[in-house]
DNA sequence: GCTTGAGTTCGCCCATAGGCGAACTTCTAG
DNA sequence: CTAGAAGTTCGCCTATGGGCGAACTCAAGC
């Protein structure tokens, strides 16, 4: 089984995004290519995955940078999923405590008095 | 009781943000402010309300503007504690909608089988 | 009257996350 | 061979979310 190599617009397609968004990936470090004999980038399929995590991931407040960093722990080629779900199951637990965050906020609000001393009156 | 008019640098310490933060969030719409005599913006608490939620909905992905949108419905001046907590649930929802959405992408993921076998398919 | 602190506007700077066009190369087909 | 599609780098442009200094005003206290 040859491992098939992907495009840039292959790759982009294939994620959802512009061919543009697949390059700023690559320079960001969100995913990675090598060269091919004419300096094209080349994929594999783990890049696919990768940018998807990082999409959903971004919707969460995690950033790139972030998505990168976990992301770096899953070598290139990887078609061990339980690498991915592992990866993904992260994300998922950063962006859960957040929003607890964001409860604990709002629950400390709920609690607040010097809202009810009216002002103005 | 009068209406406690705060500053700026008030706003910002009990905010935990910079005096800078909330000039800008007054130019964005996420706080309101009136004027004084001097042109001196003149906050009540509910500014602080109103960023701390905003700085807590940002870390869940939620920008300034769709907080500031979500906390226009709440009138300026309000102490009504429960206009404040329906606002903190919208934003949580939001939050919690995305994490699903994560959360749906890793399914996704890990059903895939494109990792394993050869992607030209 | 003068200093001091806090406020004001203006405007440039930063990082994040890209979009977009220019100019050029490389690959593939007819 | 030649055209077109898709790739490349470069660099400028955008929006979001602010930071920071400059220069100025305003109110209070000595």
């Amino acid at each position: 089984m040859t491992v098939t190599e992907l495009t840039v617009g292959q790759v982009a397609k294939a994620a959802g995004v512009t061919a543009n968004a697949v390059r700023f990936y690559e320079r960001y470090g969100v995913i990675n290519a090598h060269r091919n004999s004419g300096n094209a980038r080349r994929f594999t399929v783990d890049a696919i995955c990768r940018i998807r995590l990082a999409l959903a991931a971004q919707r969460v407040g995690i950033t790139l940078k972030e998505s990168a960093e976990i992301l770096a722990g899953i070598p290139p080629l990887s078609g061990d999923l339980g690498l991915w779900v592992g990866a993904g199951e992260e994300l998922i637990r950063m962006g859960r405590s957040r929003i607890d965050r964001l409860q604990a906020t709002v629950d400390e609000l709920a609690s607040m008095d010097f809202l009810q001393n009216d002002p103005r009156a």
